[in-house]
DNA sequence: AATCCACTTGTTTTT
DNA sequence: CAAGTGGATT
């Protein structure tokens, strides 16, 4: 014990030893923060708390696994099992499951994942004859969402001034309905979303004293990591849990919250006093990440900012170097800049291209980076995307477990009826759907006895859903009797998914092949893991109760080989690089058009920022280019606005513009003003006629006559030569047969190519 | 059911 | 431009 926090500074060690009631940390960046959460965790296991009353709640499934992890290490890792650490939604689905019948649930209830709500709500909107143009599902559930996150239930946003007025006023007035029909269904399909698991959660402990009572007590000690970017909902169940013995311990940092957009509220890290008078305030001020540049720069930034916490964050760690602010003329050239720069310190420090990051705003902004990085033969690798669990081959199949575990999940239903294709159209799945509405009755009794309850198809249809039903019975006695692997490849072979697949050829195919024997292989290990613990049989319930809430961000290293990073700032978090580039800083990307008319959100931008120079530990770049090509144009863009809030003494900004190599396009916006400004300016307001009627063998582009037969160079599809031109007035094509891609028509205002003779 | 074409859209993202 | 969508076509 002695020995454990020696460990740790004095701020340190005072915020772990202290434990008898509430205390809020205030971790500024890079200050220790996850140390003093496993070190106060293993100094209650050490004095003898039991490893199962402390509930430890994390944003990510990845940090749980860490902090368990270490832990473990300090103390002993059977212990560290034991405790209930997890994301909000993991613990307290977990803790939903138990308690099902007191929600009026099946045990094991789906969970819809952020798509599948989407499509019901697809299907709500025409259900309810409303505009999809006008509802678009994302935006409704958007709002249904942030109605749960609020507590808000579909009967208290019907009656609710602020939501009503708020919806009429952006014509979507009828959300109301939607909401209450979304509810409905969820209920009917035995399903949850994501902002369900909380809210439930939140009636179950409303209505459920005794339920309540009983959690209290078995929690001795709450701890809750990443506190600024809870929402109100969690907020509430951390109220509610810690009510009888106060010992709840919050670690945050008000200058890092940048999660509102999805609810996060940062009031619940600002107001902690209010919601605990009596509870301590500790604050982590030294910061062992950064340079001391970096961290005055970050500090110079965030003062910007109003109504924080107040905190000195400092570094005892050498002053470092200025931070490097770029200027380049266009978006490729700010890639080859930075690339050109990543190259050139590698090779004088030889440090390793892990040490690298590139920090982005939007993900949008990776492909350039990409490109200049894969010309300087400079390994990269990317993070974000589509995460694995949503690409519609692992999609399908985990639908098809799904259903087998829950009949009336209609969301997997619908995806797997006539996938792969058996001649069940849309028409007969309408059907289906209707009668199940009609009847109040879930999908399989529809399909165990269609005569039951009339539905109108022919003998061929009726026979097609037989068989359908027949294969899903069959499956679901088999996954009473074999594990999810075993399961999964009966599964694969009977349903002719994977014959679907193997029939392809092409490149996509192969990765989606690829793709399903991953998902084997993790579920193979999944039983491996369980069999380990003792556990015999593992079923389709728990597997998929941890898949279901799992997402890429949780995989992480695959450690092939050192590469630089490229990823937003949003993903950042919580990471550190010995050099961070943080680019794009112009007005409309950083910050981002969306935020431009709210000072608010104008703040959350500011601490984004902060975010990613304070995952710098000793250099930090930041660049910004004068134009950019975005949305199939070029565009001026300034610089943004945050470059004035950063302490200029701190910053070294280049006297003249430097010229390093710059690529042309072949509608070059901007070049040397010292050949043909002229057509520059007709390009730049894109009112240039075509000089040419179409089917003429010549063409003028930019500067260049092109005519046919002549040989090019495309950026993406190689050489080839023109074959001839078409179009008019705006939208003048050309034909042109290349050596490696075939013949292609490419519309000659976007075409990016060179002239090879 | 598959393919093609016209058309829209274009943050951040965990669970 | 590129990705994704919805409708029409075959």
């Amino acid at each position: 014990m002695e020995k454990l926090i020696q460990d740790l500074n004095e701020k340190q060690r005072e915020a772990v030893l202290f434990n008898e009631g509430p205390s809020l940390i205030i971790a500024g960046a890079g200050s220790g923060k996850t140390r003093v959460l496993t070190y106060k965790i293993a100094v209650l296991l050490k004095t003898g708390v039991l490893p199962w009353t402390v509930m430890a709640l994390t944003f990510t499934n990845k940090a749980a696994r860490e902090m368990k992890e270490r832990v473990g290490q300090l103390v002993d890792p059977h212990a560290a099992s034991r405790l209930w650490m997890g994301t909000f939604h993991s613990v307290f689905l977990r803790i939903l499951r138990s308690e099902a019948e007191h929600i009026g649930f099946p045990v094991h209830f789906t969970i819809y994942d952020t798509a599948d709500s989407k499509n019901l709500i697809k299907s709500l909107v025409k259900e309810l004859g409303l505009d999809d143009k006008v509802y678009k599902s994302s935006k409704v559930l958007g709002r249904i969402s942030a109605a749960k996150n609020d507590l808000i239930t579909p009967d208290a946003y019907a009656n609710h001034p602020d939501y009503q007025i708020n919806d009429t006023r952006s014509r979507m007035s009828r959300i109301k309905d939607l909401y209450a029909l979304y509810w409905r269904r969820c209920r009917e399909a035995n399903a949850m979303d994501f902002d369900d698991i909380l809210l439930y959660t939140n009636l179950l402990f409303r209505d459920h004293p005794e339920v309540l009572l009983r959690y209290q007590e078995h929690f001795s000690h709450i701890l809750v990591d990443e506190y600024q970017d809870t929402n109100f909902s969690q907020y509430l169940i951390v109220k509610r849990l810690a009510e009888r013995h106060h010992r709840v311990c919050v670690v945050g940092d008000d200058s890092q919250s940048i999660y509102s957009f999805r609810g996060a509220n940062i009031d619940n890290i600002l107001n902690f006093k209010k919601h605990y008078p009596e509870s301590r305030l500790f604050k982590l001020e030294q910061n062992y990440r950064s340079t001391q540049n970096i961290v005055n720069l970050a500090n110079s930034l965030i003062a910007k900012n109003r109504g924080q916490i107040p905190k000195q964050v400092f570094s005892k760690n050498e002053l470092g170097n200025r931070i490097q602010v770029m200027t380049a003329y266009s978006d490729l050239e700010e890639g080859n800049m930075v690339a050109a720069r990543i190259g050139e310190m590698r090779l004088s420090t030889h440090e390793s291209f892990n040490d690298f990051a590139i920090l982005y705003r939007t993900n949008a902004q990776s492909r350039i980076f990409e490109e200049s990085l894969r010309k300087r033969n400079l390994p990269y690798r990317i993070y974000g995307g589509l995460s694995f669990y949503q690409r519609k081959e692992i999609k399908d199949v985990i639908s098809y477990l799904r259903f087998l575990l829950n009949p009336n999940d209609v969301e997997a239903f619908r995806r797997i009826i006539n996938n792969p294709p058996r001649g069940i159209g849309d028409t007969t799945q309408q059907k289906v759907l209707t009668a199940m509405r009609d009847h109040q009755v879930g999908v399989h009794q529809i399909l165990e006895s269609p005569e039951t309850y009339e539905l109108p198809i022919n003998s061929g249809t009726r026979k097609k859903l037989a068989d359908f039903q027949e294969l899903i019975e069959s499956l679901r006695r088999q996954s009473t009797e074999d594990n999810v692997y075993e399961l999964t490849k009966v599964l694969l072979s009977k349903t002719g998914l994977m014959k679907a697949e193997a029939d392809q050829t092409d490149l996509e195919a192969q990765s989606r092949r690829d793709n399903l024997m991953e998902l084997l292989t993790g579920m193979y290990n999944f039983c491996n893991d369980r069999l380990e613990q003792g556990i015999e049989s593992v079923f389709i319930a728990d597997y998929l109760s941890e898949v279901s809430l799992l997402t890429d961000q949780d995989e992480e290293k695959s450690n092939e080989g050192e590469r630089v990073t490229l990823m937003t700032i949003h993903a950042s978090k919580g990471l550190e690089f010995k050099h961070v580039f943080i680019v794009g800083l112009e007005e409309d990307i950083f910050p981002s058009g969306h935020s431009l008319d709210s000072d608010k959100a104008i703040e959350e931008e500011r601490r984004l920022l902060y975010v990613a120079i304070t995952r710098a530990e000793s250099t930090c770049t930041i660049s910004y280019a004068k134009s950019r090509f975005r949305n199939g144009q070029t565009n001026y863009s300034s610089p943004s606005r945050f470059l004035n809030d950063l302490d200029t003494r701190l910053l070294d900004v280049p006297q003249q513009i430097p010229t390093a190599s710059r690529t042309v396009r072949a509608n070059p916006v901007r070049t040397e003003p010292t050949y043909s400004p002229k057509r520059n300016l007709t390009r730049l307001h894109s009112s240039s006629k075509p000089s040419d009627a179409p089917s003429t063998s010549t063409v003028s582009h930019g500067s260049n006559d092109l005519r046919i037969g002549q040989s090019i160079l495309h950026e993406r599809f190689g050489k080839g030569q023109i074959l001839g031109f078409d179009g008019s007035e705006g939208s003048s094509t050309m034909t042109v047969e290349f050596e490696h891609s075939g013949s292609k028509r490419l519309l000659l205002k976007f075409a990016k190519f060179t002239l090879l003779d």
